[in-house]
DNA sequence: GTGAGGATGCACT
DNA sequence: GTGCATCCTCACG
């Protein structure tokens, strides 16, 4: 087991900048879980944001509910749902208090722990999968991600500019034109764990 | 290889 | 009651 380096943890001021910044700058970065003692990490290769209550893609779209008011909140904790009665997503809050905004962690690249007994061969390539992988509930919900002991992020890759690739964002056409033709959702160039939706995989 | 549809729980009109 | 920031299976040919 590797311990792990408490001054490679990114701390609030982080993600309390601009979301599609933040949303790039986690390329690249670790994410580490510990389940009982065990330890499972990857590293993130695909996000997405979402950005204020004038993203109609945003849950916040529709102002504070019980639900989304944790993205009101300070930066730095996590946001996480159930989706479609069985998939977890995992989101970290992003910006200033009282204004919404969070990035989808989409997919990651396996380093280690990662159980790949369960037949499939790419168990972090999508939202819904790496959450399963890592275990991410929603006991998980609202947890300062700088400051506990059952998952974190580190640094651990920098990604320069032109390894990153934009397109738009993946399932949201509810959203108006505009918001779905935004180009928030970024990838590691050539990854081969990237979620591999064929039509919104365009460069 | 491609596309349609089902699974399934919970927040919210 | 409705619909969702997904994923897997099963047809098709």
């Amino acid at each position: 087991m590797i311990l792990s380096d408490k001054s490679q943890i990114l701390e609030p001021a982080f993600y309390e900048r601009d979301t599609i910044l933040v949303a790039k700058a986690l390329l690249g970065k670790k994410i580490i879980r510990k389940i009982k003692n065990n330890i499972v990490t990857g590293m993130i290769v695909e996000t997405e944001a979402y950005v204020g209550e004038t993203d109609s893609a945003c849950h916040a779209f529709k102002g504070k509910t019980k639900r989304t008011e944790i993205m009101f909140g300070e930066a730095g904790r996590t946001y996480i749902y159930l989706i479609y009665g069985m998939y977890h997503m995992l989101n970290i809050v992003t910006e200033r208090k009282n204004f919404p905004a969070a990035v989808l962690i989409r997919a990651l690249e396996p380093i280690e722990g990662i159980d790949f007994v369960n037949k499939s061969k790419h168990p972090t390539n999508g939202p819904g999968k790496l959450c399963r992988a890592l275990q991410i509930d929603k006991t998980l919900n609202e947890i300062k991600i700088y400051e506990n002991n059952l998952l974190w992020i580190e640094k651990y890759r920098e990604i320069e500019e032109y390894n990153i690739c934009e397109g738009k964002r993946i399932g949201i056409s509810y959203a108006s034109i505009e918001d779905q033709d935004r180009k928030w959702r970024f990838w590691i160039k050539n990854n081969p764990h990237v979620s591999t939706y064929k039509k919104n995989n365009l460069k």
